[in-house]
DNA sequence: TATGAATGAGTCTTCATTCAT
DNA sequence: CATGAATGAAGACTCATTCAT
């Protein structure tokens, strides 16, 4: 019947909504203004309706990442089956990776960025302090794309390293610190984008073609610090 | 008058008192959690008190992280006298950025990761996101050490690089990057922090080493993405 | 027409399935967590549907009430026409209200013990107070029944009583008191049920034999009392 | 100073206008219509304002029935040391306890009908149901000096028990049913209310002085009932 | 200087109910 | 007959902040 096709057609179109009225919030006001009420507004329905469409805030919020995120995994996924080499497919990962980021900065912040509620918070002296996000599964298949592009250069001999998983992670700090900074900070007098992001990328990629192993680490020269993190 | 010097001595004795109990709030339980009640019982101050020494939570916090910077920026400067190469130094700057961060996670977080009330959240499309947090003056200090330092490894022959600046805030971004994901990071299976640390740092100086200017930019092979944020 | 009465019996056994839910509900989470929505979920239909079938969720529960106390009206019947005597079937109906009572304690509470959203709530000083629940129709039965069990053993020569409604309000009272208090409180530590059950309906029944008269009142020797309620 | 003491005169009279509005409410609309925010209206302050003197709605109401039931309890001791013999005491204590209930209506439904929050409420087929109001302390006084009004019957030769304990709460769970009939039903036509409770108690206390022990208790004759709650 | 009292705005969430289909 | 969609009203509670003292 052509009723239950509109009504199942209304249901997505309104989730869209929502999801995208979150979304721009998100962008527009910073996370912390979100709230259900505002939302709501914004779409010019009661907040009660939400509740229709999502558990809760929480579960709303993740669906936003989520979906955000599937996007970029997909992205990843397509680049992998593109013409070039795995050293070329890997620059362009990352790439796409800050770039993505920035094309998505509120989403990009409640996943990497934000403390997720429920995520505790008093585990003291560990990393817990103000964050949390865990990876949402979408955001580990990215990360999954990218550990692949890692070992297809290494199989390819184009890299060189030990631990294909600490490579992978290095390269993710790296990008991750990239896209954060460039997305949250304000009032620092950044080189051009684009020139930043490659002469970061190259640098790694130089970096990990050259060595094989991590040389011999120095010794941290036991100063006066006051902190102290290694286990 | 001595009465006055007593007082100028207790003011500044209670100021440090709130500041402290701040950040150990922010260290124990996370900064969500901070609020302005919590700090006054800690210090057994009616929360009236401390607007008489801090304007706004805003102003606090921003005190809080103030603080902690300047011993990061202080660090980095005694560490530049220390005996050693120009690279040395630069290397184990890059180390006590990371470190410093993991060791103040709630200060690190609330500086360069969360969004600044005031910050407004209007500037849509742009970087405004939920983020904010323009380095405060201090931050900014611990920045130009690290600048300082990349500078004498050029002058010394060590790195090349086209632009200073941009060699920074590559490196920047990276143990910035670093240094948010293992703090904000769970259920995500790193490996060692230490080797993590090294093996990014070693990657980036290696890069640095060895290019003289950033290779020839692939252009990025105008796909059907949907975000654009280059200018 | 056949298929009217089909309609009718598929009416009468949703409103069954409808009622035998919201009781369960009662009995096993309690009635403040009876909702429409859990009741409509419990039968695998719409809210919307109860509304089809009942006017409201006062209607609902009104009817679950009546229902139930349609069994103890109906109990205390059939026991009138055991054989026994009058006094045994007395002191039988008034454990039976007791047993039924503890056996159906939301439906119990519901009844009696409950405010009535409608009973209004203004008549202050009087006995409005937070409670309502006019006795429904099928309660009042049982009323009756335990009325006629008193007119019983009045003629019967068994007890003597000026006034068999006093008589009958105050075992009413008393066994209505064991039932609430077995019911709603926690916390103390009641001797054995059973044994207190005897106990009480013992003791009235033996005071009921004594006396031909109420002993002439003690005046209440007008002590410094603030409460008032004696009309 | 005046100060510090006008103050405390302030908190205290605040309070206690808090204190008044809640039961005011309770009597006039009804427990379940009893909210923070009524209260707060009532007394023209804003909500906020009662969680300066109250931890929460449950402290609040927490707190009004123990006020009042300290009231009862003071009562029935001063009546112990009255003239007259201890099964006067007792007549007159029961006596109080009813018109103390009537005439604290909200806080005897409260206090001992009304289910708690907190206290469960999924415990299947025990008394849990809608019930709850485990005793607050000063209801517990009061049935304590109940108690010592039996003994001392007892051990006065009044009445002949093998159970303080027992008789104790079989009077009591006579009187609470009493009050709480006379409370919460309406549309009865009960009797004269003095009348009821008289020939109540009265029909109480021949009971007791007449039997030694309780009776052989008659096994229910196994019918058909369909509920059972006896262990 | 320090504070107790007070508040306004805002948070998420839940419920009974209605209406168009 | 049955329902999905939608809502208005209300709930308890928390927070940063101000003001008179």
């Amino acid at each position: 019947m052509a009723t239950a096709d509109r009504r199942q057609r209304h249901r997505a179109s309104l989730r869209r909504l929502i999801l995208n009225a979150a979304s721009r919030l998100f962008v527009e006001e910073g996370y912390r203004r979100v709230t259900m009420r505002r939302i709501a507004q914004l779409i010019e329905y009661s907040p009660t309706t939400i509740y229709l469409h999502f558990k809760d805030k929480n579960e709303l919020l993740t669906a936003v990442c989520e979906e955000t995120f599937a996007q970029l995994a997909a992205s990843l996924e397509r680049l992998q089956k593109t013409a070039g080499t795995p050293l070329g497919h890997l620059r362009e990962g990352l790439r796409t990776y800050v770039e993505f980021g920035l094309a998505n900065p509120s989403e990009y912040v409640v996943t990497f960025l934000l403390p997720h509620p429920g995520d505790g918070g008093a585990e003291v002296g560990s990393a817990s302090a103000g964050g949390a996000a865990r990876p949402k599964p979408a955001a580990s298949d990215a990360l999954e794309m990218l550990r692949l592009g890692v070992r297809a250069c290494v199989d390819n001999g184009d890299i060189r390293t030990a631990d294909v998983d600490m490579t992978t992670q290095a390269l993710w700090a790296s990008v991750h610190g990239l896209t954060a900074l460039l997305i949250t900070t304000k009032g620092v007098p950044f080189v051009s984008r684009p020139a930043l992001v490659d002469h970061t990328i190259d640098t790694l990629i130089a970096g990990l073609k050259g060595h094989a192993a991590a040389p011999a680490r120095t010794p941290a020269p036991a100063k006066s610090k006051k902190w102290e993190f290694f286990d």
